[in-house]
DNA sequence: CTGTATCCACTGCGATACTG
DNA sequence: CAGTATCGCAGTGGATACAG
């Protein structure tokens, strides 16, 4: 449970869902957008990853019930992600802990370098 | 960044040590407690956890300035983990995760086993 | 007691190629 | 477009032994 929680790309699916992609037409109305994304979309915006651990992550969200999982049989294939409301909640907590990073990551940075000062 | 908010020693020592470890002594005030904890009880503590990984993850907390390290020279040498203010407010962050990952540890397994079930 | 150093097994992950 | 299958390596972490 801890290691799916504390999972790099489980992190940032969920951020990247949550926040809606930027999907959207100039000008639409997005408000309560369902937030759903392709999975070429997910691809692309997760500069990094894997098809492999992409497609294993949200494997994984799928069977944990935190998102959704829609293909719609055009041709080629359309399929979207989109997370369900225990994933929403999920992402909320996310959120916070995302604040805290922003808001301190530069009191870490700056303790890594009097510290590494100090030692050398 | 990332990576080091979502290790899993880094959660459970963070945990270990803003949860105050059991280390009082019965009737023993501790209000205001500073809640530091040893080495040795840490390695107790957090079950499966080897000799280097803790001192590996130590170490990182130490230099991210999230917790301090004292050692006091007696004989044999006694060493001190506390939480510096910084990593008490990422505790708190945490303690909001894991309230989540409680409340709905069950929604989870549920899920997982329709799922399950519904692919077999 | 509180570490450090070394070795090594395991596997997680990326890269690549292929399919419906 | 949205995946699955296979291979191979690198880095992570465990076990062990040693030291201040």
């Amino acid at each position: 449970m801890l290691d799916r929680l504390s999972d790099k790309w489980v992190t940032l699916i969920l951020a990247a869902l949550g926040s809606g992609g930027g999907s959207h037409q100039p000008g639409a109305d997005c408000s309560g957008e369902p937030r759903s994304m392709r999975y070429s979309q997910l691809l692309r915006l997760l500069v990094g990853v894997s098809q492999k651990m992409l497609t294993q992550t949200l494997r994984s969200l799928e069977r944990d019930g935190l998102i959704t999982r829609t293909a719609t049989p055009t041709v080629p294939v359309t399929v979207a992600y989109e997370l369900t409301d225990l994933g929403l909640s999920l992402h909320e907590m996310m959120r916070g802990l995302k604040t805290w990073a922003e808001e301190h990551m530069d009191d870490v940075l700056a303790n890594r370098e009097t510290h590494d000062t100090r030692v050398a």
